[in-house]
DNA sequence: CTTCCGGAGTTCCTTGAAGAGACTCCGAGA
DNA sequence: TCTCGGAGTCTCTTCAAGGAACTCCGGAAG
């Protein structure tokens, strides 16, 4: 719904919202990452509607997470991510981190991630990128950066 | 809108998704972290309405992830994240980083962060949890796991 | 050449959520 | 008793999501 436009405040979260924000975009994104990546197949796998997946799509693409490379001599197109798509993927393992905590249930994790360089099953961590101690929610100060806006309570 | 009840998939994010893909939702969770934490403070530091911050108060505090706390003895109350809702303050920092870094522009982040342990402005970075190496979307295989559902493309 | 098929949308209609603003409730203080 | 201010509730309009039918188009089949 979501007619506020997200795109414009001075607020990274709500940038980054105004890109993979809406319903269905982070399901979208995760489909292509694991290699659903044709207009039916993510139709058939997500049961959204042909309109809706249209319009997520586009939005994507315009926004430069996905790009749509013809796999046939028809206009046929497979979406894969971009540089910039491929880093939203780490918002995607921090939700399947959290959700496997506290909404897994009796049932456990429905997928397992396997880390390629230590081979065991695990999850992700967030650390600070320079000391690369841990770095959680009461682990930081908060301070005005430069592109912040002379209005109060920005982020 | 999102008549789709993501919280029935067999899937993290989309569970993720039921807690807080809601639009507004994470901006409220940002507002509560930093402090802004009563309803017409809410109302006037977003923009919202009053009906759809009554919706998703009322679903985040069904959730788990925010408490109301009376802090008045006339009816007034705040909202406080509960350790459900400080880790998702995770996924709020992993947006800001992504956000930062696509979508600042030329005046640069709106707000800086810097770490207690290092004392430096720094930023999220993702490390698995058993090894510490760096942790992103092509570092993992999937497999699948217990609560794995007999259909197929669950995550 | 004509017909059929299948992937990838496009169009249309209905339902229901978001936005905006007015109204209500209630305890405290003047 | 009247007023005030925080925290909602109600109502109305607009526009997005869901669902289904329809279109377009190039290749394959006959």
């Amino acid at each position: 719904m979501q007619r506020t436009n997200f795109g414009e405040m001075s607020c990274s979260i709500a940038r980054t919202l105004d890109v993979i924000g809406e319903p269905w975009s982070p399901l979208i994104l995760r489909d292509v990452w694991v290699g659903v990546t044709r207009f039916d197949q993510l139709l058939a796998d997500l049961g959204i509607s042909r309109k809706v997946l249209t319009e997520r799509l586009n939005h994507l693409v315009d926004q430069g997470v996905l790009e749509r490379r013809p796999y046939d001599r028809r206009p046929r197109y497979e979406y894969h991510l971009t540089p910039k798509g491929i880093e939203l993927v780490d918002l995607l393992m921090v939700m399947v981190a959290w959700g496997d905590k506290w909404r897994a249930g009796e049932a456990g994790p429905p997928v397992l991630y396997r880390h390629h360089a230590c081979g065991e099953v695990s999850s992700v961590d967030l650390r600070c990128s320079r000391c690369g101690e841990p770095m959680h929610a009461n682990d930081v100060d908060l301070l005005p950066g430069p592109g912040a806006s002379v209005e109060p309570r920005p982020v």
